[in-house]
RNA sequence: GUGACUAUCGUCUAAUGGUAAGACAACGGUUUGUGGUACCGUGAACGAGGGUCCGAUUCCCUCUAGUCACC
C-alpha cells in the first residue's frame, strides 16, 4: 500500500518569485490537508503540547488563538501518564456540547482539532546526547532510562507506532535516528540507513494496525517519516528516496535546520524539500522563528512546530508586528504581507549572522520585545496594537511587566497566548 | 535613663592592618521535532566623625542607629 492521501494543492507557486525560479529549489505552497479530525489549511503551525498541554493555556484559549493543530510527544506521554490512561480517557462529564467522543488524546486533553504526535526519537537522542549514561541506540530501537523513576524502557519502531495508535492521534511520526550536524560523515550515513530500516518497520506495523483496528481510509491517521542526512546532500537524497519508496503521507526535515551559530541552513533545507513529491506533506520539524518559517515556506515546506512562541512567551519575549492595525482589509493584509522580506534578501543581508537576529532588521515584518526590561515599567500602551488577543486588547505593557516581576502565572499565560496569536496570524498571511 | 552586643552591595552572609568574596534580588542577554522552575553576562557595599599607623573596613575613642538586658 502506498500512502498517498490526496493533498489538495490550491496554489502551487505559479507566482513563484524570480528568486525561487532561479534557485529552483521550492515553491510557495498553499493547500489543504485532510485529517480524521478535520481539514487543515496549509501552511500551518502547531504549538508543542508535549505533555498533552500547551503550558498554561487551555484548549478554549488555543482555539481562540487560531491554533489549527497541536503536537504531543510519544516519549513524554508513554512515561507520564502512560498510554493506558490516555487510551481509556473519556470526555468531560459536565458539558456535553464540549465533550469529545471516545477515548484517546483528544478526549483526554479536550481538544478536537487535529493532533500530531512526535515519535520521541528526537527526545531520546537529545537525552542520550547530553548524558550517554541515559541510554543507547541499538538496531532493535532506542533504550533509555526514565528521567522520572530510572526504569528502563525500549522504544522500538513497532512500539512507537502502537503507542501512537493508542493515543488516537491524527498524524503520527516514525521513529528516526537523528544526529547532530557536526557528527562525522560515517556516523550520519549509518544513521540514515538505520532511519530507513526503522521507517520500513514502522510502515509495516502501521499497515498491520490499520487492518487490526479496522480503520478505513477516512479515519486512518496519517503517517509521516523523517529525512535525515545532516549536512550531506547525498545522504539527504538517499534517505528521501528510500522513504518515498516505502511510501508515506508526508516527509519531515530531520535534524536541525540551523547551525551552531544559528545560521539558517538554506541550501540543505531547500534541497531536502525538492526531494519530496509535490503531492506529499512537507513537515519542517522544530521550525522555528517567524523568519525561519517564512524562509522554509518559501523553500516548499508546509507544516511547522516549535516551542518558541510558548517558551519565549513564558520568558517574557513577545513577538510584535512592525506595522500596526493594518489587517482589516485585503489591501492592508497584502501590504503587511509584502513587508515580509524575500528570504533571499534575508540570506544575503544576514550572511553568517544568527538567523534570530534578523528580526532586528529595519525591513523585517516583526520585532521582539523583552517585556521584563526596565523600559516598560511605565509603558501603558498595548503590547501590540495590531494584535487582537486578550493581552493586547485588555492589558498594558506595564501591567504585563509587573506580572512577570512578581512571578504571577498569569504573565506566562497571557504572553504565550499572544505569541500563539502572532504565529497563527503569520500562517494566515502566508496562506493568503 | 544605664549597660552589653552589633553595624560590609537593595537583602542575607564572608574575609582582611595593604586590590573586600559569595548567594539572592536588580539590570541586560540566550532559548528552534520543550529534562528551561534553565543558562550566560553586567552593575552594586565597609553607618558618621576623629585617633594610632607608611597605610584602617579591620585596632582605639566619640556619635548615630539597631538588638537584648536592667532601671
Amino acid at each position: 500500500m502506498r500512502c498517498n492521501r490526496p493533498i489538495k494543492q490550491l496554489y502551487d507557486g505559479k507566482n513563484m518569485s524570480a528568486w525561487q525560479q532561479q534557485k529552483n529549489i521550492g515553491r510557495r505552497r498553499v493547500g489543504e490537508l485532510a485529517t480524521k479530525s478535520g481539514v487543515i489549511h496549509t501552511p500551518f503551525f502547531m504549538p508543542d503540547a508535549t505533555r498533552a498541554a500547551v503550558r498554561g493555556v487551555t484548549s478554549d484559549e488555543l482555539e481562540m488563538s487560531g491554533t489549527a493543530a497541536l503536537v504531543v510527544n510519544t516519549y513524554h506521554l508513554m512515561l507520564q501518564p502512560g498510554v493506558d490512561i490516555i487510551r481509556k480517557a473519556g470526555g468531560p462529564a459536565r458539558n456535553a456540547t464540549h465533550s469529545v467522543a471516545g477515548g484517546g488524546i483528544h478526549a483526554f486533553m479536550r481538544w478536537n482539532r487535529p493532533i500530531l504526535s512526535d515519535s520521541g526519537g528526537y527526545q531520546i537522542y537529545s537525552l542520550i546526547h547530553k548524558n550517554p549514561q541515559m541510554g543507547r541506540i541499538t538496531e532493535e530501537g532506542a533504550e533509555f532510562r526514565s528521567v522520572l523513576d530510572g526504569t528502563k524502557h525500549l522504544l522500538t519502531p513497532e512500539r512507537v507506532i502502537q503507542i501512537q495508535f493508542d493515543l488516537d492521534v491524527d498524524m503520527m511520526v516514525v521513529l528516526d535516528d537523528p544526529r547532530p550536524n557536526s557528527a562525522p560523515k560515517t556516523e550520519v550515513g549509518e544513521a540514515v540507513e538505520r532511519t530507513l530500516r526503522w521507517a520500513k518497520r514502522c510502515k509495516a506495523e502501521y499497515e498491520k494496525q490499520v487492518v487490526l483496528r479496522g480503520l478505513t481510509e477516512k479515519i486512518r491517521p496519517l503517517l509521516f517519516s523523517v529525512v535525515q542526512g545532516g549536512m550531506f546532500r547525498e545522504f539527504r537524497k538517499r534517505c528521501a528516496e528510500g522513504l518515498i519508496e516505502i511510501g508515506f503521507d508526508g516527509y519531515g526535515f530531520g535534524g536541525r535546520h540551523i547551525d551552531e551559530e544559528g545560521n539558517f541552513l538554506e541550501d540543505i533545507v531547500g534541497y531536502t524539500a525538492s526531494l519530496i513529491p509535490e503531492d506529499s506533506m512537507r513537515f519542517a520539524l522544530g521550525v522555528g522563528t517567524p523568519d525561519d518559517i517564512v524562509r522554509c515556506h518559501a523553500l516548499g515546506w508546509d507544516m511547522f512546530d516549535c516551542v518558541i512562541p510558548t517558551r519565549e512567551g513564558r520568558h517574557g519575549r513577545l513577538f510584535v508586528w512592525k506595522k500596526s492595525g493594518v489587517i482589516s482589509t485585503e489591501a492592508e493584509r497584502s501590504e503587511l504581507l509584502s513587508t515580509v522580506r524575500d528570504p533571499c534578501a534575508t540570506a544575503k543581508a544576514y550572511g553568517d549572522t544568527r538567523s534570530t537576529n534578523a528580526e532586528d532588521d529595519e525591513a523585517s515584518f516583526y520585532s521582539t520585545i523583552n517585556i521584563q526590561n526596565e523600559q516598560f515599567k511605565e509603558d501603558f500602551a498595548s503590547v501590540d496594537p495590531a494584535c487582537d488577543c486578550e493581552l493586547c486588547t485588555k492589558y498594558t505593557r506595564a501591567y504585563l511587566k509587573h506580572l512577570f516581576k512578581v512571578g504571577e502565572p498569569l504573565a506566562g499565560r497571557l504572553a504565550s497566548l499572544h505569541n500563539l496569536c502572532f504565529y497563527a496570524k503569520l500562517m494566515e498571511k502566508l496562506r493568503n
